[in-house]
DNA sequence: ACTGGCTCCTGAGGGC
DNA sequence: TGCCCTCAGGAGCCAG
C-alpha cells in the first residue's frame, strides 16, 4: 500500500537515475491498469526533466509533456538488471539506459501510467487536486474553512484528494488519533483551533513516515522487498481491541466509508479533545 | 454542492 | 491439505 510517504521516497530514490536520462526504451506487457496505459513512442530519445510528485502521482516530465504514474494500493517501481525475468504483474519496463531497467509491478492494477501532453497540472486527474499535506499552503485555518457546512465525518473529509492530497486510509487514522479527534465527528462541527492539531498531526504523520521510508528507498535498490518500518509505528490502524498505546482502552474498529476506521473512545472523544490534548505537538 | 455507494483487481486469511 | 468465500483498499464516477 504505496501511501504519500512510499510514493516520496520511491521519487527520492529513482531520481537520480531518471532525471537528465533519456527513455531509450519501453515495453508494456499489460495495458489493462486503471485505465490503458499510455506512454507515446515519439518520448523515445527524450530525457526526463524532473520527477516531482504531486498527491500520490508521480510526474516523470518531459520536454513536451510528462509521464503519470500511480501506484495504485499494490504498485511497486524497482530497478532489476536488464534482460531479467519477468515476474508475474511486471506490466511496463521502463529504459533510461542506465545500468537497470525500471519495472512497474502492480498486482491489483489499480495504478496508471498516462501521458500528459503539454502542462501536467491541467491532467483531470490532477486540476482539482487540494494542498500538498507537507506544503506550507496546508494548515488548519484552511482545513476549518473548508469544511464548514460540511456533514462528512472528519475522516472522510481528510481523505478528500479535493481537501489535501495524499492522506489514505491508514493516515487518516493515525493523524486523528494523535490529534485526539475522533474520526466519526461531523467535519463541520469541529472548531478552529482542533484543526490546527489536526494539521500538524497530519503534517507529523507524513513526516516521520518519510524518514523511516529509506527502508522502501534500500529495497527496490536491492530487490528484496521488505515491508517499511513505518508498519511497527502504528498507534491504532489495525488494532482492533488492542490496548491504547497512551490509556490501555480497547481500540474501537467501525466501518466509515466502507473503509476500516479505529481510535481509542476514550483518548478520542464523541466531543471535544481526548485528555492529552494533542500529541503531535 | 454534497453525500453515499459502486467499481476496478488480486492475494491474503478465515472457515470448514 | 485444500478449497471456497469474503474482504481490503485508492480514488474516479455516478446517481440521488
Amino acid at each position: 500500500m504505496p501511501e504519500l510517504p512510499e510514493v516520496e521516497t520511491t521519487r527520492r530514490g529513482l531520481a537520480p537515475y531518471v532525471e537528465g536520462h533519456k527513455l531509450v526504451a519501453f515495453s508494456i506487457h499489460e495495458r489493462r491498469l486503471r485505465w490503458p496505459v499510455d506512454i507515446p513512442e515519439d518520448l523515445l530519445g527524450q530525457a526526463v526533466r524532473r520527477l516531482r510528485r504531486r498527491g500520490k502521482y508521480l510526474l516523470a516530465e518531459f520536454d513536451g509533456g510528462a509521464l503519470i504514474l500511480h501506484l495504485g494500493m499494490s504498485g511497486s517501481l524497482r530497478f532489476v538488471p536488464r534482460g531479467s525475468e519477468l515476474l508475474t504483474h511486471d506490466h511496463v519496463e521502463l529504459d533510461f539506459g542506465t545500468e537497470q531497467v525500471l519495472r512497474l509491478n502492480d498486482p491489483r492494477r489499480f495504478g496508471c501510467v498516462l501521458w500528459q501532453q503539454g502542462e501536467v497540472e491541467s491532467h483531470p486527474l490532477l486540476a482539482s487536486l487540494g494542498p500538498e499535506p507537507l506544503e506550507n499552503e496546508f494548515s488548519g485555518d484552511q482545513l476549518f474553512k473548508r469544511s464548514r457546512g460540511r456533514r462528512v465525518a472528519v475522516k472522510i473529509f481528510l481523505m478528500d484528494a479535493k481537501v489535501v492530497t495524499g492522506v489514505g486510509n491508514i493516515y487518516a487514522n493515525e493523524s486523528l488519533f494523535l490529534a485526539g479527534v475522533r474520526p466519526t465527528r461531523k467535519s463541520g462541527s469541529i472548531p478552529r483551533h482542533q484543526w490546527e492539531h489536526v494539521a500538524r498531526a497530519v503534517r507529523k504523520v507524513l513526516a516521520d513516515s518519510i524518514s523511516l521510508g529509506g527502508t522502501t528507498l534500500r529495497d527496490f535498490i536491492n530487490p528484496e522487498g521488505r515491508p517499511g518500518y513505518f508498519r511497527q509505528q502504528l498507534r491504532v490502524y489495525d488494532r482492533e481491541s488492542e490496548p491504547c498505546i497512551q490509556c490501555g482502552t480497547p481500540l474501537i474498529a467501525v466501518v466509515l466509508g466502507g473503509r476500516s476506521t479505529f481510535y481509542c473512545p476514550a483518548c478520542q472523544p464523541a466531543k471535544g479533545f481526548g485528555p492529552v490534548s494533542c500529541r503531535s505537538c
